[in-house]
DNA sequence: TCTGCGGTCTCCCGCCGGGAGAGGGTCAAG
DNA sequence: CTTGACCCTCTCCCGGCGGGAGACCGCAGA
């Protein structure tokens, strides 16, 4: 009588290839039923099978495997259930960027518009209700809703739309300083909600109409207008939520104003 | 006056990283407007932000590299329109293997059923139509379309369920031998359908209940059964369509037998 | 008991797209 | 001219898997 399965026999049994269960076997995940001390060979019991396709259930879902092993080491099936459903959050969160991509890619790929009408101004300086903190790009809009809700919460809405801004390093180096304000006449300090002294600049400003799922492209073409007028680049990226998502449900009926500090050159 | 805009400043305006272009250079996705010869320096021009934006588009939508390559050198806009439609088919597919494992999971993780009836049975020799090949794991559905189309036009649907044998192989390298059947009196020799004669087996068989999305779990708990009562598996498995997606829509309603052809072990 | 063959062992490399850092040259403002 | 930001190339690393080499093991037939 032999100590069990073969790994050949068990990746039958599930599916699995040898060198996924070798691979599995030695980072944790599945540790075969006995190992024969001298000959190294792995053997494996029937009731492992429904690990083994526990473990291929989440890796097709591209759970990362250490994030598996902790799943998979979790006794308590309540915080189990909350792992996994932070991980179907995420997938649906990338799940959004994907439909995000597509529309906007097929809007890039057919013909396009005309000028895009810019406009310099000089934004004078003001004291505004603010919260900033350095973020990361994945977690942006979620740290924008929370921050936005604080915000709300303390006052002075609709006043004057809301606005960000966003520091170049977050897009070149996955991270960096966000701001978000609302323009309230007399600024409290409250939570993370402190009074801040927005500098005064000269803004290369349009307007980006619609969902942000290509937002981008219109900083592209903004950014190239500003290049093109021999101006530079001077500051975080300044948004204005003219029509958001909290104004009206419609994408289609957003209007975000979206400028550069800039100066002159030569 | 300079060449153009710096790595770095056209970085800024795409929201890519500098590396990131940097490679897109190696790669020739995307050459930069000019070059200088003596320090290497990259100089782009703002004409070049459309396509870097789509390359970026294309990149969430997880093309690889090479095929973005082959989409940006296309400039029949018919054909870049194809090569897109069919990453955006692929993409279909893997949403819905997606969509299946977290259905999967969901059942998997809850408590669970009682015994799975298993029956052993001897299957006579039988000359039926088939058509067979050796398959890709990834194309297999897409290929059993095709064949079971290809066989419907030769007749004889109706008789008996269709079935199909699939190599072991196929899930352990990814690719292997697959041959799908109908049940004709006298099998003819038209197009891929050849008259093929199935050899006698011992079958362990057992009916798995709705769509496919977790039919690896009946084949682990029928595999588990044979192991337990001393058996061995020997060829491919069999499978058959007793209630398919053509005969009712309703993947609830769907029936599949499947099957391992044993012998017994000392 | 020997032999052969298929299964299994370990170890190293490649793939992809990108991140990170080293070590050195270049640009432009003061 | 110095300084500091920018840019260059080169190399290594990551995750999850596949491929292959070279050696050992298990089991059946002679």
């Amino acid at each position: 009588m032999r100590g069990g399965l073969t790994i050949g026999e068990f990746a039958q049994l599930t599916h699995l290839s040898v060198r996924t269960l070798r691979r599995y076997h030695e980072s944790g995940l599945l540790e075969p039923a006995t190992v024969d001390p001298s000959t190294g060979y792995r053997y494996y019991s029937t009731g492992q099978i429904p690990s083994a396709q526990v473990i291929h259930r989440l890796r097709e879902l591209d759970v990362p495997l250490a994030e598996v092993g902790k799943i998979l080491a979790t006794d308590d099936p309540g915080v189990r259930a909350e792992l996994i459903a932070g991980h179907l959050d995420r997938l649906q969160t990338s799940l959004d960027r994907t439909r995000a991509a597509v529309n906007s890619l097929q809007r890039l790929l057919r013909p396009e518009p005309g000028e895009l009408p810019v406009a310099v101004r000089s934004e004078p300086a003001r004291l505004v209700a603010a919260i900033t903190d350095v973020v990361e790009l994945g977690n942006v809009l979620e740290w924008y809703d929370d921050a936005m809700d604080e915000l709300d919460s303390v006052g002075g809405a609709g006043l004057a739309p809301p606005g960000g801004h966003y520091d170049n390093e977050l897009f070149a180096a996955g991270h960096g300083r966000v701001l978000v304000y609302r323009v309230i006449a007399e600024p409290p300090t409250y939570g993370r909600v402190r009074p801040v002294k927005l500098p005064a600049v000269e803004l290369a400003a349009t307007v980006h109409h619609g969902a942000h799922d290509d937002i981008d492209v219109t900083y592209g073409r903004l950014g190239a207008w500003v290049v093109e007028h021999a101006l530079a680049v001077a500051g975080p990226v300044h948004e204005t939520y003219v029509v958001g998502p909290r104004d009206n449900p419609d994408p289609a009926s957003w209007r975000t104003e979206i400028g550069w500090p800039v100066f002159r050159v030569a």
